[in-house]
DNA sequence: ATCAAATTTTGAATCTGATTCAATATGCGC
DNA sequence: GCGCATATTGAATCAGATTCAAAATTTGAT
């Protein structure tokens, strides 16, 4: 009875033991130079193993930025169930990703990587779901936030679809994410703090949209007492 | 004495030729399929003669980039010599946006692939450069308007530096730019009209800066007249 | 325990497409 | 027209992803 499901496990056993070598390669001699041989050989199988599981290499990059999506999705789902105020959990949301940052260097760019049409347009569609999937739950947490504050009194959507609202917290992350992960964009510019800059404008856009309660966009303090205390109540495992 | 002109400009039109020749074979089957040999092809020229011109593939694709952002400089430019409010303006750099984008579809999953570490990384470092600064214009427009801005007290900085305003509408607009051109990701967002959105959202971001005169987010017809005046009175020559 | 069928693993061979560079051609001043 | 310098060519090379026939292993029946 069992014996189909042991080798299924053995076989997703394996599957993740490649996705880990393929993120300790890409952490050591960056995503430019992974190369599948040496992902199977690091794990002491042959090529044609690996092959036996990922399509092609771009199926493996999609499966690497879907493999790491569970860990953000976690992030977020604490964030959700904390008690507090709709619009102190939609700050928590990019405190998350901020922690998430700071612990997986990579993923950002190996995230905006995948998206791209080169790969993503190479990948199976299967997997492309899959990685659509593993992501979704970000959608509707930040969906189910939405609505509370609406519900609550805390937001007006004045004639928005929630997916809309939820699109403009979304595209200033993922945009400030890309450009903080690009080697060389910031690098002229006078930014200090990028992160706790980023906490900032999306509270301004939270501001401007309306969330109450309205923050003072003058009390810097504020701002960091809210993070600490996110990371101390809610986050404190993913801390580093 | 003209002679080393003449060549200079003989090559120079060349690169013109190769860099056209790949936007074409990249309009026509996708990014994902184009081969240097294709370009030399193209062009009646054998592929050691464009890697004179390119000493990779990279190299090619990051001057791409390069060579597309003139035309988006000059719309900027358009915008911020336009007579109107500074806070018109900054809307009317997204328009500008808007029309470039449906002008020249590929320029942003293009511009979005260069900016990836395995195509960045593996450009040589002049190449980058020259991108940055042919796009050092969009910045520079940019903090001129936010100086104006202050100068004439429709902004209050409240502490941030000029570079760390400018980041606020570039990563929203980098962001919306992004999650627009990959595949599938909005497809299930209940999202009408993206780009009349990502105003609206600019606007709302503007308005939790402070930058006066503030607006109505529900006189939704203001955005469209707005629009509609900044495409005939600025941007008519790139209306298509 | 033994065997043959079925399944899985292997890695050398193949294939694709970027990149190189020795040979060839062209342009230049004399 | 000659010899040098420079530019062009494209077949050869190279890197690395991908395949697939052979070898190994597992399974289930006897």
């Amino acid at each position: 009875m069992g014996i189909r499901e042991r080798r299924q496990r053995e076989v997703a056993g394996r599957e993740q033991r490649f996705l880990g070598a393929a993120r300790d390669l890409i952490r050591q001699d960056g995503l430019l130079n992974l190369q599948m041989s040496k992902v199977a050989e690091k794990c002491d199988y042959a090529v044609g193993t690996l092959y036996q599981h990922f399509v092609s290499k771009e199926d493996l990059l999609v499966a690497l930025a879907t493999d790491e999506a569970q860990e953000r999705v976690d992030m977020f789902q604490r964030v959700h169930d904390w008690r507090a105020s709709t619009r102190e959990r939609m700050i928590g949301f990019a405190v998350a990703d901020m922690l998430y940052a700071r612990r997986n260097p990579g993923h950002f760019r190996l995230f905006q990587f995948a998206l791209t049409e080169v790969v993503w347009g190479a990948a199976p569609a299967s997997r492309r779901q899959a990685c659509l999937d593993a992501n979704a739950p970000l959608r509707q947490l930040t969906l189910a936030l939405i609505d509370e504050a609406v519900r609550k009194g805390d937001l007006d959507l004045r004639g928005l679809r929630p997916d809309e609202v939820c699109l403009a917290p979304w595209a200033m992350a993922f945009g400030m994410h890309s450009i903080m992960h690009t080697e060389g964009l910031l690098e002229h510019h006078e930014v200090r703090e990028p992160y706790h800059l980023m906490l900032r404008h999306l509270s301004e856009l939270l501001n401007g949209l309306g969330w109450k309660p309205l923050a003072d966009p003058m009390n810097h303090a504020a701002f960091d007492a809210l993070a600490e205390r996110i990371c101390k109540e809610v986050l404190h495992e993913y801390v580093c």
